[in-house]
DNA sequence: TTTAGCACTCGACTAGTTAGAGTGCTAACA
DNA sequence: TGTTAGCACTCTAACTAGTCGAGTGCTAAA
């Protein structure tokens, strides 16, 4: 469905006018404030036509029009045009990540500060997703006489240890020789090959240590199972309480209640309607996610080598900024997958 | 200062009142709900009494009183009985440790949450602090030909790993030797005597792989520096938008900003006006972070042998069930303290 | 097709009124 | 002397009109 020329911009005037003043906008006041040419009695007939058509709708009879689901959707898509952040912004935004990372996590942190500071919504950052990953090296790390420390590392860099007790009768050099066998065994495996078919070969070879292999098995399975920064990162979140559309107090309970669990928030990014690449905007109803249908969510994912391992998106009221909004996402997506690439090598 | 009897009982049941229906309380309601045995008249002479006392005050002329802050310490301190929690509340609490617990934060998490459930307040929890950590062991793990793992582990238990570059000239046997050398003259160190007077010592024996070397110190101090789990833990924030004090949606956000900074929340765990052990009750005015004017902080320690090493706290409005959130605090740090004796054996 | 004019609607605001809760004071009572 | 009943008084919350202004839809003229 297209429109005419007049009613876009009308339309258009509406959007800009409602996002930024909350207040629903009259006839007069596009008339007066954008400069279309005609009287604001023109622009009533025009918006009686928006409206039979859906995309803007009264509150109440002597009320000017906010926009509808619809009428957002059509600005998304037809009217709003993408805009580059200025060489300024990217400065200011980079300066940011000049600090002392010791993980992925800060890196994450930081994202997820910078998009909810710009755009003054919440702002959602899940981790990298890491679909298979295998085991680099496993080794049992002797402490005292009768405890130990297993570290398993895997192919993506996550390292993750665990103490555990040992017997009287073993020594540093069967320790040693245990993780060589493990090694030797399961190095470059996946859990699931691990878990097929060598258990039982390495079984037989270090049955006098069972105790200990099965504590260093329950590791690596652990680790190659845990998807790395399967976290989700959460900013922002009072920047809700700054929007008029939550001044009632129940609202905001409900929504923030989402936001804590983090179920709602991988429903949020994992949502996948629209295909994978690419900013995916879903505007009041289009969410799936119960008791959000107050609310828009911009998404985008960012990749490694082309292959998408996390994602990022923003979550402010129906009522958005659309256009930074989308900005912000798709340049901190670009630069995130940079980054990761950096990271990982 | 003591009151006479009746004037206690009044003020009790004031106090007891207000604190559930949160709305004034007159002289009749006192005098139908609580059996003084006298007329509303009389208690309206005590009241005013108690008024010219400063332990109540009058929102405006025709409404109840309300317990002023003075009021609530003088209920904490004299009125106020202590409970004990029956057997079948302590069951119940108990039963939600029974989870897989992986490290400490596991256990920090769930206490912070059965707190935060059961009071229908803000809770928080500061993990152990442990002022001086020593190095337990130190290894460099081989992983492939130009990497490796640097694994510190400190006496209590922590442990930290990063990955580092290797030369092409070096071998696993030389890890393993730098490991050796490394144990034999840092182990058992605090950061203070490691930065004094050992690191020439081994310099030079290890001026080949100074750049290993390197990387492990700075991993080492960087690990005995970090106070371990010096991280606090905050759960139920959102239950303070049931509270009628905070229907207006500024107070809220004046109290979640405060509550999302960590200083904030270290300075209401560790203001000690109050000798450290047993339960200490801030209220209202009494707290000395600037914003926290209109809520009252229960906080107490937990021990090792004795030895604080960290603390819980609830945060509510002033009219605060203190009976209620002063018994499940204090049973909860007794038993914090108790896991952590078996935690740290 | 556009526009000016006009009657109409509805929410926001204001002012006035009422009902009710609670007080303080006084005088009578035990 | 302490307690109580009675009463006048105060103040707020809730309700009711009444007014204003913003905005609309419709009609008729340009």
């Amino acid at each position: 469905m297209t429109l005419d020329e007049r009613k876009q911009k009308i339309l258009q005037a509406l959007i800009k006018d409602y996002i930024s003043s909350a207040e629903p906008v009259g006839s007069r006041t596009i008339a007066k404030k954008y400069d279309l040419g005609v009287s604001p009695a023109t622009i009533r007939n025009e918006m009686a036509d928006l409206e039979d058509l859906g995309y803007i709708e009264q509150p109440h009879t002597s009320a000017g029009r906010i926009p509808s689901d619809r009428g957002y959707r059509y600005y998304v898509d037809c009217l709003m045009k993408k805009k580059r952040l200025t060489e300024e912004e990217q400065k200011t935004i980079l300066s940011k990540y000049k600090i002392k990372v010791r993980d992925i996590g800060n890196v994450l942190q930081v994202t997820n500060n910078i998009m909810s500071n710009i755009t003054n919504y919440t702002s959602i950052v899940l981790g990298p997703q890491f679909n298979q990953s295998n085991l680099r090296h496993v080794q049992l790390v002797p402490l005292d006489n009768d405890k130990a420390l297993v570290v398993v590392v895997t192919d993506n860099g996550m390292v993750q240890t665990k103490m555990i007790d040992l017997p009287q009768t073993i020594n540093d050099i069967d320790l040693q020789k245990i993780s060589q066998i493990m090694n030797a065994k399961l190095q470059g495996l996946s859990l699931e090959d691990i878990k097929l078919t060598l258990i039982k070969e390495i079984y037989s070879e270090l049955s006098k240590h069972k105790h200990i292999f099965n504590a260093a098995i329950d590791l690596i399975q652990e680790t190659l199972n845990l998807n790395h920064e399967d976290k989700v990162y959460l900013a922002g979140t009072l920047n809700i309480l700054n929007q008029p559309e939550f001044r009632d107090i129940k609202k905001v309970k409900t929504l923030l209640s989402l936001l804590e669990q983090e179920k709602v928030l991988m429903e949020i990014l994992s949502d996948k309607c629209t295909p994978e690449e690419g900013i995916n905007v879903k505007i009041g109803g289009e969410n799936t996610v119960e008791g959000l249908q107050n609310c828009s969510t911009i998404t985008a994912t960012y990749q490694i080598d082309g292959r998408v391992i996390g994602s990022v998106g923003v979550i402010g009221p129906t009522r958005m900024d659309y256009e930074k909004a989308v900005t912000i996402v798709e340049f901190m997506t670009q630069h995130l997958s940079l980054m990761m690439r950096d990271f990982y090598r």
